[in-house]
Parts: structure tokens; C-alpha cells; sequence
DNA sequence: GATGAATGAGAGTTCATTCAT
DNA sequence: AATGAATGAACTCTCATTCAT
């Protein structure tokens, strides 16, 4: 009986929260790998627990996916957030854009986590603090002279999400990328 | 009779050819609006046929979808060369481009027949013919002065492709659609 | 210094004892309102300890079910001994039964206990004690001719336990008990 | 069973309706010796035939366990209109009640089908014509003298079940059932 | 060729039980 | 003694695929 302080997330074992995060870990790997129809099993024998672990710590399926695409999106805020504070105006938002469609290449996750619509996925509001670093690095931008001022942060996340899936699904290679991002960021330019 | 792009398909008889088509047709609807984890037996059901026949006329769920996606890479592939026919050749490019990403807010398969690399469907260059009337499109609105000189063919198919799966999974409304597909076109534009 | 029934149970920490107790209580709930098929860990829940502890006091969940229903029984044998002790004779039987049906129809678990047999948990012959006071009821009330002399203290627990259970799983409401009972008494009473 | 007669179930494939018996055959004996609780594989082997036929067959294990109680209630109802054709009014009741009572001493699910509002499987109404032929026993019963007036058909049903649910997780042995039975008897038979 | 019943390998999920903390 | 995380067998149910009719 541990006086469980009324929050919400009372502080996990040690051992619990090291087997969290490598089942979070090994999902992330494993859904990025095969798609969001890959098995939990896989995701399990992955992070070295049993089934039954994984299904303590994510009572469905469908949760676990939602922690993953959660810490995946706390991740890139935090690095949209970085940017912002240090970087240059004018750039950061290429910047950041341009690493983001580099990594979806990899990560058959991510894009989903860009699009609170798309998935049935509540994520409790997690996009939010996300859009919002897009949004400074767009107004920033738009500050210096690099973006068209009409441009709103609604169709930065939408060719955001459309670049990240087309890099992941159509496998494009490093070159096929740059020069596709290269027309998008003219477009975000140019009138 | 038939022309038959492989080896020793001998003429359907008048009904297997009926059930073919409507097995095509049932699929794909079905997967356009479930997506393709749907199950082979909706299709059959929608079909009107028993799942034997589905199985007889495509060995494999895989092969049923590789089918879908050539029929609908086909039907596209005529409206483009429609397009290339007798548009503007100026906007012909543009007017393509729109038009396939408002379709693909409804279809749930389309994106995945523009990306040969990114299914691992093989469907033995469907998509050759395809990409060639992009290309004509663009070399006309290259000519046209429409499209900027050094944009590709590899980018535009990138770039279709990106758009029709934000479209889909990102549930644009027509509004934000236009809005995202005016960047695009400026970026095609514009150095 | 606590009477035990077998062999070397040791004397209990007190707060041992005292969770021992808790889980009883608990389990008799929860077995109560959801059945036997209830989760061990709802009734350590209920109990406000951990699952660990429960399999300490009880190490399988055939020993708590075995455990909740002598706790029962228990009770049951000592209200039937104060209606021995002074209950009206020719009454005291048909009152014991009403009420024990009666309280059937909110338990899961009570009639089980009446039936050795019928589990297949062996109880160390906690019915024992219970049969003997049914024994005395009966015998008092055939000495007050309200019960026919041929009746054995078989078929009143019988009877018994065939009520209970329809009761629980039947669903009777108060009148459907009251009109059936009273069947059962007259066939008590008459030859 | 009977050729489905009713509503809208086309006719069966000769293989389909064997298999079909087979798996109610197997799973009355299955839940029968196991209750409720045994597992749709073991049902599955017994029947000899692979698991996914069972689930063809009935889609969920509720509607397994609804329909081996169907028939169940439609064999029982069966007999009751047998002996109310030509058995002896006096004697009818009291002779169908006992085998009924025998018979469970075997079954572990002829209770449940005795009880629409104990189960939560609803039957469809199953259990209208079986309490009709109850009802009709009654009557005669009553109409030669066998039988108290004041009793109904509610309280006859009643008694059947709990006497069935007695026998069954009672245990009892033939003997007990006759003794229990005849107190029942006499209770239906006197005021 | 068409039919649709049968197959059986998995998938997600639960829960009694064990054991490190 | 108590805790609660980990285990893994078992269960219900799905679906691509095969094959007797």
C-alpha cells in the first residue's frame, strides 16, 4: 500500500520504468520498421520482456502507439524549440523542415504523429505544443524575408506531413529529397 | 485477342472476364474505404462472387491489390494523356496535379500506385507509362514557360505523391488542399 | 492461542491477521457480485492490498474460494445454532431456510458451500458442523409434527441448496421465493 | 435438428450441416462435463474439425452456447408434448419433472436453458413453447386431483430448475434425487 | 469455372502465479 | 510481511488460403 500522492502517474519502480522505456524503445523501432501492423509479440520479444509485460504498461495496442507517437512528437518539439531559440531566422524553419523529412525516411511513424486528423489517435493535444514551435520558426521567417507573409502555419504542417510521408512511403532517396524540398521552399518564397 | 502483357494469359471465357472486372471494381472501392487491411471477403461480398472466385482470379490478396493499383495507374494514365492532348499547355501540369490530389481525399489506395519504390508491389512498369505523360505535361509547361526550367520529372511524381497521401491521411478540407498545392505550384514556378 | 484447524499455523502478525481478514471480507464481495470466475486482483483491490499479498495468505485462488466459503458456512452454522437454541421448534427449520434462500439471491458464492460434493473443493469438513445443526433444527421439528418423521437431514440440505441455487440463478423475485418455498414446506410437512 | 424451417437461413451444404451437428453434439457433451467455462478448442477436437469451423459455424461463444441451449430446450419441450398427447394426466407431471431432474444429473447446461432470466443469452423465446407444455402437464395434473389448485406454472418452473441445478453441482445420487423429489411432490400435491 | 466450407497460423488480451525489490 | 512488476500459458476471434463439391 504505497500512499499513491493523488496525482496522476504515480513514480514506477525502477525496474518498471527501465522496462517502459525499452518496450517503448523496441515499438518505436519495430513500428518504424514494419508499419503500425506489426505484431506486439515482435515488439516484446524486441525489448527482451514478455508478452504479458507489454501489455501491463500499455493495456492496448492501440495505447502503446499512442505513447510512441507522443514521445516522438515531445522530441521534435523540443527540437523545434531549440532551433528557435538559437538559430537563424531566416533558415530555421528550412532547417528544421529539411531534418524532418530526412529522418520520416527512416520511421514509418512519424507523419502519423504530424496529423492529429488522420489518425484515430486522440493524443491528448500533443500536436499543440508542436505546431506552436512551427508556428515561431514560420512567423521568424517570415520576419526576415524568407517566407511570403500569406503563408500560415496550417500549410506548413500539411506539406510538412505530405513531405515526411512521401519520403517514407516512395523511398526517396537523399538527392530526390533535397531536390523536391528544394521547389517546396521555393514555393513557401515566392508569391 | 486481347493484347496480354505477359506470357500465356488465353482468352477469358465471357463470364470469368465479367467476374474479373467486378471483383476489380468491388476491391477497389472496398480498399479505397478501408484501406488495404480490409478483408479479401468484403471484397468478394461487394463483389457478388464466392471468395473462391476472388482467390482463382488473383492467387493472392497481394496480387489483387498490385491489380487495383495498375487499373487505377492505367485510368490515370488516359486522363493525362488526355490532358496532354488537348490542354493549355501551360496549366495542363497544374490542372493534373490538383485534380489527383482531390481525388486521392477519397481514395485510400491511390498514393501507394504512384510510388513503385515505396509498395513492395511489383507491377511490372505500370507506372512507366504514367510517369511518361507526367513528364510530357511538364516539358510542355517547361515550354509554355510555366514550370521553371531545372524541375524534374522525379520531382514531380515526388511531389505528387507526397500531396495525394497528406490529402488522404492528413483529411485536408478543399480549402487547405488549394492552399497547400498553391505553394507547390509557386515552388514549381519560382527559382 | 488462536484456535486453528490445522497443523502448525503459527500466530499471525497482527497485521497479518487483520489483512487476512480484509481479503475474507473483499473476496466474499466481489466473488459474491461478479462470481467465482472474478479476478484475484479485483478482490486484492477491493482488499486495498496487493496481489502479492493475497497469494501470500492464500496461495492459490481454489484457497481463498475454499477459505470464503468455511467463513460462510461458519456463519450459517451459528445462526442456525441460535435458532436451535431458541427458535420456536416447529418453526425454526422453514425459518432458516426462507432466510437462507433469501440471502442466496444476492450472493454468488452460497450455495456451493452447501454442497460438498458438488465443488470440487474439499472444505475439511466445515459442513460438518453446519449439517448437524440442520440435523437438530429438523429433528426438533418433526418432535413438533411439523415436519413428517421420514424426512432425513439429507434431503432437507438437498433441498436446501437446490432452492438457494435457483434462487441465485434464477433470478426469482421475492413473491416467486415466497410461492415456492412454500411448496417445499408442505412437501416437508406432508407425506 | 429441423430443417430450418424458419426465417432466412438457406439451406446448407450437406458437409456444412454434418459439421455443424457435430460441433452442437461436441459442445453439449464438452460444456456438459466442463460448464460453461470450457474452452471453444475443446469443443473444436472433440468435433474433430479445425477451430476456425467452429467460429464459421457460430461467430462468437455465446452464440455457441445460446443455440446448444435452443436445442436443448426444443428436445426437452419435445418430450413434455409427448407425454401431455398420451401419458397419464395424474402422473405426467410428476414424470417428466423427475427425468428432467435425472438428465441433469449428467448435464452441466440443461439448468441454465430452464432459466431466460438467470442466463443472459437471450434465446429468442425458446423457453415460450417449453413452459407452454409445462403449463399443459399442470393443468392436467391439476384437472385429475394430482396436483394443488393453487399452484402455477411459475412455481413449477421454478422447482424444476432449482431441483436441476441441485442435482447437478449437488451431486446427488439417485437415491437422494428420488427422496428429494417425492418431498417436492408432496409439497405440490397438498396445501 | 464457381462455390463456400474448412483450415490453422497468428493476433490481441487476460489472469493465476512467481519473485525481485 | 508486503509490494507490485514480470511471466507465459490459455483464450477468443480473424483471415488469407486451400479444396471438396
Amino acid at each position: 500500500m504505497v500512499a499513491s500522492s493523488a496525482g496522476e502517474t504515480r513514480p514506477l519502480r525502477a525496474d518498471a520504468r527501465r522496462n517502459r522505456e525499452r518496450i517503448l524503445g523496441a515499438a518505436g523501432a519495430v513500428f518504424a520498421e514494419h508499419g503500425p501492423a506489426a505484431s506486439t509479440e515482435q515488439v516484446a520479444e524486441r525489448a527482451g520482456v514478455a508478452i504479458g509485460t507489454v501489455f501491463r504498461h500499455f493495456p492496448t495496442k492501440r495505447d502503446l502507439l499512442q505513447a510512441i507517437m507522443k514521445d516522438l512528437l515531445a522530441r521534435l518539439t523540443a527540437e523545434a524549440t531549440a532551433l528557435a531559440a538559437d538559430g537563424d531566422p531566416a533558415t530555421a524553419l528550412f532547417t528544421f523542415f529539411a531534418r524532418l523529412v530526412e529522418q520520416s525516411a527512416n520511421q514509418k511513424t512519424v507523419i502519423e504523429s504530424l496529423t492529429e486528423t488522420g489518425t484515430d489517435l486522440p493524443m491528448a493535444g500533443a500536436v499543440g505544443p508542436f505546431r506552436d514551435q512551427i508556428a515561431t520558426l514560420l512567423e521568424r521567417a517570415q520576419a526576415a524575408g524568407a517566407v511570403r507573409p500569406g503563408v500560415r502555419t496550417d500549410e506548413v504542417m500539411a506539406l510538412l506531413a505530405a513531405q515526411c510521408q512521401g519520403a517514407l512511403h516512395g523511398g526517396w532517396d537523399a538527392d530526390l529529397r533535397g531536390r523536391t524540398l528544394a521547389i517546396v521552399f521555393a514555393g513557401l518564397r515566392h508569391p
